[in-house]
DNA sequence: TGTAATTACGGGATACGTAAAGATG
DNA sequence: CATCTTTACGTATCCCGTAATTACA
């Protein structure tokens, strides 16, 4: 049974006091009004009307009941209202900062799909790989690839990645295959930024350990990190998406692969002091449903 | 579609994470799950959630529909939790003041079959018409016949009765039978109390018009003058439920029926300044149904 | 006796479960 | 390829509207 059309059923009865003439209102046969009033008060067990064929009358639950109806309905009524405004064609600018190469290896064809199923949506994105203030900035979404939020941050997740170890093959004939995470302090590695001295973590017999690296080339870019890593210049720590044509294409192989590195979130980065705009909300369900 | 069952599935749907796994709490095939969650989308026109095989996300829509659907539901359930109350076996004592001669003419059968029906409730019923104060007096009810509540009262209109003037035949044959209300005043009227002048209302020609009448005799109890008007000592005004069995029985003869008395109404006065206990409500109800 | 509520009944829509297909990691 | 979601389909159930029945003033 609809126990909210009954609901609706009950009300409009008791309102005009009538079970004939709340069927000819509401535009349906008066067995069925008689019907589902029965069946509400059988489901509550309980009678909610005294009736007669000329009078009828509330009982006390029936009293009771019929406010908690209304405010029930209500709610239902309100809560279809407000999604119905996430239906309207959203429209206007949105500005938002992404990472270089995660733009270019999976977001790219994400926006141009999303720019052409939002025509009055006009996207203004700035591919940087700077950190950026969202607030000053006027940014309306900033994405960043971290493995945890910091306090304070307000924040989607929208996908997820995974850090891999690669090389080019006739890297690893020359310079050899590291079998544990120690054998890479012998060659030299290309991660994210912070040339010199870095830390790789890594998960060995169930503990997340962290092993320095050398690393002599340093970018802020792990498109072009990984590009020198196919052209055997070292081995690659890279997110998957970064890696995954590279690869493909048979440039590059995974290492370690035993021993996993923390898993990486793709977060959309929100302004926490003010309201979302209905286009950025759609922005963001349609990135979720891409990158999932 | 029963959009409570849906609502409810897609709460557990977006709790669990999993489609099959909300199926299998909820004791459903996996496909119903699927068609209802795919129906609510349908009615909202939003999606609700955007799956794949592995990973289930809210859109923002659905985020915000969730938190209304819990709270519907939440209502829903008070609601018929509060209906459940209503269900338990009354029991205690009810204190109630009742006219004698309402009592007699309509109450006291009624009464019977509540004290049959309702064993563990115990009737404390004060037959007389002296006015009560509920409150000083500990009473649950009073029963007052009226033509309106003064402000400030607390009731809960339980019946209607209509004043009817009668008399017996042979009263008529030896008086005359009056045509109009003014021709009252030539008789022996028999009205409620307060002996000497006496006015009585009609209705003529659409207003409502007041009408000296001469009473002699006087009681605070209508069985008392409807007696004495079957026994053709003068006119009686009285409701109808006292005048029926008289009526029925030949001895009394309605008049001036073309001239309508206003209509009164049966209240069950109330104790406003407390909560009206479970058992008392089923007497209200008990009695609003018997009296219909 | 007439009006309103209820019940009976037949046809049609709807919803379920099983099972196959599709998608995804 | 294993798992989860979705679709296809046949069946059973439910629900509606018409019409007969009952209750009440």
């Amino acid at each position: 049974m609809d126990r909210l059309e009954a609901m609706r059923l009950f009300i409009r009865v008791a309102e005009l006091g009538s079970f004939a003439a709340a069927a000819q209102q509401l535009g349906v046969a008066r067995s069925v009004v008689t019907r589902q009033v029965a069946a509400l008060e059988a489901h509550l067990g309980v009678k909610l009307m005294a009736r007669s064929t000329r009078r009828l009358t509330l009982t006390s639950a029936g009293t009771a009941y019929l406010e908690k109806c209304r405010v029930i309905l209500g709610l239902v009524d309100a809560a279809e209202t407000d999604i119905a405004a996430e239906r309207v064609a959203p429209r206007g600018p949105i500005r938002a900062s992404l990472p270089l190469s995660f733009g270019f290896a999976r977001l790219a064809p994400l926006l141009l799909d999303f720019a052409a199923r939002y025509p009055e949506i006009s996207l203004d994105m700035d591919f940087s790989d700077r950190r950026v203030n969202l607030i000053e900035e006027g940014m309306d979404l900033s994405i960043r690839i971290t493995r945890r939020l910091e306090p304070g941050d307000v924040a989607r997740r929208i996908g997820s990645g995974r850090l891999l170890v690669a090389a080019a093959p006739d890297y690893l004939a020359r310079h050899g295959r590291p079998r544990q995470p120690a054998d890479l302090a012998h060659h030299e590695c290309l991660g994210y930024t912070a040339a010199g001295s870095q830390r790789w973590s890594f998960t060995v017999d169930g503990q997340t350990e962290h092993v320095p690296v050398r690393s002599r080339i340093s970018a802020n870019n792990g498109e072009v990190l990984a590009e020198a890593a196919a052209q055997g210049m070292g081995i690659a720590c890279q997110p998957d998406f970064i890696l995954a044509r590279f690869l493909d294409a048979g440039r590059l192989e995974t290492l370690l692969e035993e021993f996993p590195v923390p898993e990486l979130g793709i977060y959309a980065m929100l302004p926490g002091n003010r309201q979302i705009p209905h286009r950025v909300r759609v922005l963001l369900d349609f990135l979720v449903e891409g990158l999932a």
